[in-house]
DNA sequence: CGAGCCGGAGAGAGCGCTCTCTCGACGGTG
DNA sequence: CACCGTCGAGAGAGCGCTCTCTCCGGCTCG
């Protein structure tokens, strides 16, 4: 069209929307931003101009002056894998929990008008960048996802001023707001299950117990069978991957050979832990009932399809997601954490 | 420190820099771009400068004078999800795959300093979205993901000027570079090792023959066969997912009993597959061999551990990244895609 | 010894936007 | 009829940076 393009190659600015609606460019800028004190007449002239030029705001010019960016960083933190050869980035990408986490937080994001930025967090050197990008104002706000009990991470967020949510307790103390399920809550709904069904030498293969969020299954856990009158919990500690918990399975079966149910303190343990019991010539569930944690994909796909602790992982993004908006919209106070009940999803497992 | 902090509450900006280091802001500019005309002694005043102010870069306003951003999107492109109560966004995420590929891209981007822009494009409307925050020159290059072989993106981002690259050639033409595995090899791998077992009555399970990645597995197959003396291969079509894979092979055994070996187009279907085998008295690989496509971490895991064609997702994803940086940085030609070779992973289901 | 050259540094414009300040027009009031 | 308040619109500064242009001083060369 004929109103377009007035200088080649470059896409129209406020300045050309103002002139081929023939007002000033304070105008045309407040009808971009929906002030109230325009005419309509004119409003309806500059958002033709709009149109007409496919004119769209230049984020990197608003942003200098307003000082938001409208993006928020999402910023992964892991145990440096040093004794990987090739450089691997960001393990937990690869993780299905992560893609609902990402998948909940969009559905917030993006129709807030935020872009996400990707970032990890897996040394000291990318830590240092990461920080020091955060803390140039490139981001309003911060989503940190961390796998690492011993993070500094949430700590050193937590001395900037950014607008922060955690996914999950930190390990070490930080006066952020996060967003976790209740893995007490979660625990006992798998013990009183367990006990339900008229099972009495049960064990745990609980997660990393340098954890916070394992820990509380472990204690939950044991704390929920005493007072079903259950004591005198074994268990042995897996590291939340599919081996580890098959490794944990192993052994806690070799001292106690006699379990009739099981809590796997994850869904990805417990896909290593259920064949670990097949194989010794156990039958799940006739024999020894099994629980997981987590209800990922992976519980409906397992043979048998495991009865386990749903998190609704999609939900808690959601709200983190509203919790760093909030934070950004009203600056100052935190909001509080928010903690969420799970539900028992029973399959055949148990 | 005393000389941080002009203005309360604001990082440092080149200004700053510059009074410290008793320069002009056009030398402190000098000295954190690495031009070479600048005096050692100077420039060593300008990096001190820089450590105690802590300054970083204002990247909006670097953005708004250079028109680069140093941030690269990368775009998921899904076919629309109607049918489902909840809008889910980004089904692709939970996809292991998926984090592959964003391990890869990381590890290039990252040490090029190159920021990651997550989108999202499910419907018409996110399209547009997307398409117009990408037009806007919020980013150098865009890394584009489709699950959709009729997706209109490809061809709209190669009507922009703007460096893109895919991932997988695109089902419309599109004169874009992309990043692909040769799937007629991996294809051929896979015939050539179950007809070396002595199979014969050779069946596969097919991906969606609306994407061409998954024609060519087919065509691939048979092609193969043939060239091996085997003809008349049964199939019957997946969807990539793992029911969709049982389904598939439930179909193909129940017309063809006699099948003594399966090609499955992915190790999604496979995992869903084997098990449909395994349940109707077949013995993996005994009876039946089955070999798979990806190397996923699921196909270690399965049950037998399933043999399959081998992608290397993370080394193409790297090559993706490069593809993309040499395009912003070498404007105009745009750069030949690659393809790549697969290799079979043999390990005990067939 | 003076003209020309060049390396190195500073001055200043301007990227596209927001937002305050100012101004004009209009209508109601004393 | 003069005054004031209000509403809508424009003028213009300035966000932090890059980059061109200009200038200065020291060197080489005729």
């Amino acid at each position: 069209m004929a109103t377009e393009a007035r200088r080649p190659g470059r896409p129209a600015t406020l300045e050309d929307v103002a002139r081929v609606a023939g007002v000033s460019r304070a105008t045309a800028s407040r009808v971009i931003n929906g002030s109230p004190t325009v005419d309509a007449a004119l409003r309806r002239k500059v958002e033709e101009a709009i149109t007409a030029t496919s004119y769209a705001p230049n984020r990197a010019a608003r942003s200098l002056v307003t000082r938001r960016t409208d993006s928020v960083a999402l910023v992964v933190s892991e145990r440096e894998q040093r004794q990987l050869a090739t450089p691997f980035i960001g393990r937990m990408f690869t993780d299905p929990h992560f893609g609902r986490v990402v998948s909940g937080l969009l559905q917030v994001l993006r129709p807030a008008g935020m872009q996400t930025v990707l970032m990890v967090a897996d040394d000291e050197a990318s830590r240092r960048q990461v920080l020091t990008y955060l803390r140039q104002g490139h981001v309003d706000g911060v989503v940190l996802i961390s796998s690492d009990p011993n993070d500094p991470l949430p700590r050193m967020l937590s001395e900037t001023a950014l607008p922060t949510v955690l996914a999950g307790r930190p390990g070490r103390s930080a006066v952020l707001p996060y967003v976790e399920v209740d893995q007490r809550a979660g625990a006992q709904l798998a013990a009183e299950r367990l006990v339900a069904q008229g099972r009495r030498l049960i064990g745990t293969v609980a997660g990393p117990q340098d954890m916070p969020a394992a820990q509380e299954r472990l204690e939950g856990f044991r704390g929920a069978l005493a007072a079903l009158g259950v004591t005198g919990l074994p268990w042995a500690e897996g590291d939340f991957t599919r081996a580890g918990g098959a490794e944990a399975m192993r052994r806690l079966l070799a001292d106690h050979p006699g379990l009739d149910g099981v809590f796997v303190a994850s869904d990805l343990m417990a896909l290593g832990a259920v064949p670990v019991l097949l194989r010794a010539g156990r039958r799940v569930p006739e024999d020894v009932g099994v629980v997981g944690f987590d209800d990922s994909e992976a519980a409906e796909a397992s043979e048998p399809a495991l009865t386990t602790v749903r998190q609704p992982v999609e939900d808690m993004a959601c709200e983190m997601a509203r919790l760093l908006l909030r934070q950004i919209r009203e600056p100052g106070a935190a909001p509080p954490s928010v903690v969420f009940r799970p539900t028992l999803v029973v399959r055949d497992s148990s």
